[in-house]
DNA sequence: CGTTCAGTTGACTAAGGTCAATTCCCGTGG
DNA sequence: CCACGGGAATTGACCTTAGTCAACTGAACG
């Protein structure tokens, strides 16, 4: 793998944990680098996950089947990462999917290499635990929007602040992301531009 | 304190982390006990949170005030812990309050002895690490529940899996956990009676 | 061109929100 | 022991929004 494969996941770490150049080079060695295309499946529900991946580029969306419907619970792009992390962690079956929905380059550490990690290089086990705190108060927040927001609060949130993932994921998508059907999004979508065009 | 009070969390702790009895005394010196009142706070909104408490008896309601209403999200009873973990762990001013909501004794941490046991004993890194793992868990299925299940699919699983929490709290505070308002929760309470009654 | 799928729209139903009135429950003070 | 007060829960009436199913439109692609 290039230095350059690795420049963004390690500016990335480097975020939450300062490494010197000799624990940089153990982790380099167990880092993949894989191409996705459009389509293509990171895991499947069933499967037990054993990747964390590190998105160089692309776009990845997380969904689980529900009543043979498709249900969307998460997008990630570049310079995030994406796993489903109950199946990584408890070694169980995931129940979800996560799809590749824009070709994408990825970084990836497995299972093993990471518990790997864990014991020989101490600055891995606080990066872990710093992680695993960071990523809690990502989906703390996402539950208290979903418990106390109405959809179009949600909806309006994602104008203010995503912009990004609306421009980028289909309106579907976006609707079961807001706990919602599609029509519903649409008539949600209609009310919201009446409502402006009645202040102008 | 004694050996006593900490009987409940050195086991908590032990499902997490084997510590020899020279690390475990680390701690337990830092460990503090306290009683507290029905209606009594553990944090107020706007304070930094300083504290993670392990509750030895007792309950506790995570709440926050949208429009003036005050909208529960999260309970804790005897032999879990609880905390405003993003406030602890940003040390940013909570967004919510902490409630006691049946008497209660804890067994407290702060911040800087927390800080303090991350850097002197390895295997609190590693505690840390599995702890905000676990509680990710936790939250993210919580994020799953309220994005995918009707409040009456969430009610019956509360039916199902935690009639604890529906026998201990009250039923206004109940539905605002379901996202719903108390005139809703009694509408769909009697739905649901109609319903096994017709079954019958 | 025609097929396909996303998005919109219409008509109708069901569920939750809101506000107000009423009933129930429980603790407190007379 | 009873009466009263106050909060919790229920019920009613009405409104708004989401769900459902079906039809239609439009753009993308072969």
């Amino acid at each position: 793998m290039l230095a350059s494969d690795s420049a963004q996941i390690r500016l990335f770490i480097s975020q939450f944990i300062k490494m010197d150049e000799a624990e940089w080079m153990v982790n380099e060695r167990l880092l993949t680098k894989r191409i996705l295309k459009k389509g293509d499946y990171l895991i499947r529900a069933g499967e037990v996950c054993n990747l964390v991946s590190f998105i160089n580029k692309g776009g990845f969306r997380a969904f689980m089947e529900i009543n043979g419907e498709d249900r969307s619970n998460y997008f990630a792009f570049e310079n995030e990462y994406i796993t489903d992390y109950k199946s990584f962690l408890t070694r169980q079956p995931s129940v979800g999917s996560i799809q590749v929905i824009e070709d994408a380059e990825v970084i990836e550490l497995n299972y093993n290499d990471m518990q790997y990690c864990y014991e020989r290089i101490s600055a891995w086990q606080k990066f872990g635990r710093l992680i695993a705190e960071y990523v809690f108060i990502g989906v703390s927040q996402r539950a208290a929007d979903l418990l106390f927001k109405t959809p179009e609060q949600l909806y309006l949130a994602l104008l203010k602040d995503k912009r990004k993932l609306l421009d980028r994921v289909p309106q579907h998508q976006i609707a079961s992301y807001l706990g919602i059907q599609p029509e519903s999004l649409s008539r949600l979508r209609k009310r919201l531009a009446q409502v402006r065009a009645e202040n102008t």
